[in-house]
DNA sequence: CTGTTAGCGCCTTCAT
DNA sequence: ATGAAGGCGCTAACAG
């Protein structure tokens, strides 16, 4: 009973296999009348296709591999969103490999870009380390960067944020409010995954503060953990400063709500004491009225997706780095100091 | 230079190809000294098994496939990941299928529990309707639906929550604070997906109501599509009743959400002049200081894809239904009516 | 238009 | 302990 193969579809509807193989590929190159038997007989039998046997004849997989440090942070979450939904309307299926060591970051990096593994792939927020390029610049299939870069990766497509960009607006918009003592606080500068949003962003700070001619001052500088929790440490000590800063930018809104329950536990009021900036605009950003800097997350996916279908279909042409804006969205954590 | 195969292998090691193959594998078979030159030629030139071969060969196909609407709901993600990290340490790939519309859940509970697709599968949330139970009763895989049930499914392993139980909770609890206007807010009843948790909290909530032989009240009841723009709707209208109600139970924390703008909105406070409690315990609920109930969402998955590992190791039992606990967390979205 | 024939890369008896 | 040979289910020339 289990098991109906395209041999059984065949002799049952008095045909050869390779008939079968061409009602079931859409080729043009059967009558009418048998391609109708044949399906026929496909109904009766259920008969499904066996997807390796496929994928072991053509050499092709169909599916499209993701590789992320997917369930860490809701702004990836979204990310995959905008991959998902796009692939959907594509003849691919969609391989996720979820990243939360740097062991199986450095194996799917190795494995995954390879013909028998997936036709393309995207690498999601997870930008490569300078040991890693020659291994990607010599994959076997099309790689598409999304949320991670390389300075000397561009022989591939990405579609990356401009984090400095997004850094600075986020500073300057706190010292046009009249801000002075502002502080940072962030990811690792240096970890093991290579993350550079958070980098990246503090140099955006950086070149703010120097253009308004504000020195850069190291105790108004936190890096650790991603999280929460580790943000709220260092906002309180940051807070407990004797001149405590009058304003925090955050690297991530997942941070920002962390440095706001230091203020709350501090009793400082936010904006009137301090104002609080986050980035991203995660959906959690709305509903607690967090100013931030929006960037384009479900369409960052979307667009990897666009670019690496055109890929795989063969179309070739000069890889793109397309840089997708962002937004300044105030809400109601910002005000001048001490209003 | 690409596809390097086992044959490659074979011929630089001076072995035949089963022993490449049995080196693969790990089995004993093989003389010390042969497996170290085998596994030194496979380094050197990176050899990769081919998957779609193995498949074809093996018959199996190492992957678990999850079907769900896993982007709609920040509950799902919760318990995608405790099924991501527990298959994180069994052999077996894991193959996400997000359902989004009825076609796309017919589809898959169609084609994936089939043999050449996974060697098991997990459905979460999908309860399945009474025309799915042929199907998955008959399937060729080992099925375990985690948040799913279904009456006459009492042969497949189950991983639910009590949801009735959880519903009841919420109300006995509005209840004892002395309220009497409990007003209940949650997903359409009847729905193309079948989605009944919000169905069964909402029997828990009555129970909970004739229990205390306080009357059922149709103008406390709003059903509408899931999320926070339609709770908060259903919200406002209830809140512009002549008698409105002073507590409202959400079916989950998204739609608490909404339910309390529409009283920020209304200028009704929370909890003085409002109680409002959700359910499941999402992220953001601890943030916004909501009472809920608590549903162990990361365990439900983790212990669903335990279930499953049994069945595919050989393990044969009979089919439990484990039923997960609810908690009430109290915090600060609730109190005594008028307080 | 249709049937026949080789493989795709690996695993697995079956001999040796 | 190891090698040779057949087959998993399908696609892709190649003949007709």
């Amino acid at each position: 009973m289990p098991n109906v193969t395209i041999r059984d579809v065949a002799r049952r509807a008095g045909v050869g296999l390779a008939t079968v193989s061409r009602v079931i590929n859409g080729s043009p190159l059967v009558s009418e009348e048998t391609r109708r038997r044949v399906l026929q007989v496909i109904e009766e039998l259920e008969f499904v296709p066996n997807p390796a046997a496929r994928r072991l004849s053509t050499g092709k997989t169909l599916t499209v591999a993701v590789i992320a440090p997917f369930f860490t942070r809701p702004a990836f979450i979204e990310r995959l969103r905008g991959i998902q939904n796009t692939l959907l309307e594509s003849e691919y299926d969609l391989d996720v490999y979820n990243v939360e060591t740097v062991k199986r970051r450095d194996e799917c990096f190795h494995e995954i870009p390879r013909r028998e593994r997936a036709d393309g792939v995207i690498i999601l927020s997870l930008s490569p380390r300078d040991e890693d390029i020659p291994l990607l610049a010599r994959a076997e299939t099309p790689i598409v960067l999304v949320d991670a870069n390389h300075p000397s990766l561009s022989q591939l497509n990405r579609v990356i944020t401009d984090d400095v960009q997004g850094g600075f607006k986020a500073t300057q918009y706190l010292l046009k409010l009249g801000h002075r003592r502002i502080g940072f606080i962030g990811d690792w500068l240096e970890s093991p995954f290579n993350f550079t949003s958070s980098r990246d962003r503090f140099q955006g700070y950086r070149q703010a503060l120097d253009l308004a001619g504000v020195a850069y001052r190291p105790e108004y500088f936190g890096q650790g953990e991603h999280g929460r929790y580790p943000a709220q440490l260092l906002a309180e000590q940051m807070l407990a400063l004797p001149e405590r800063p009058t304003a925090i930018f955050a690297a991530s809104d997942t941070q920002a709500i962390g440095v706001m329950q230091a203020a709350r536990n501090a009793g400082i009021q936010v904006p009137q004491d301090l104002s609080v900036i986050g980035y991203d605009d995660i959906e959690i950003a709305e509903l607690l009225g967090l100013t931030t800097i929006r960037q384009m997350l479900y369409e960052s996916g979307q667009r990897g997706v666009e670019l690496l279908l055109e890929s795989l279909a063969g179309f070739h042409r000069e890889p793109v780095c397309e840089v997708l804006p962002t937004e300044l969205i105030e809400r109601n954590t910002t005000a001048p100091p001490g209003s």
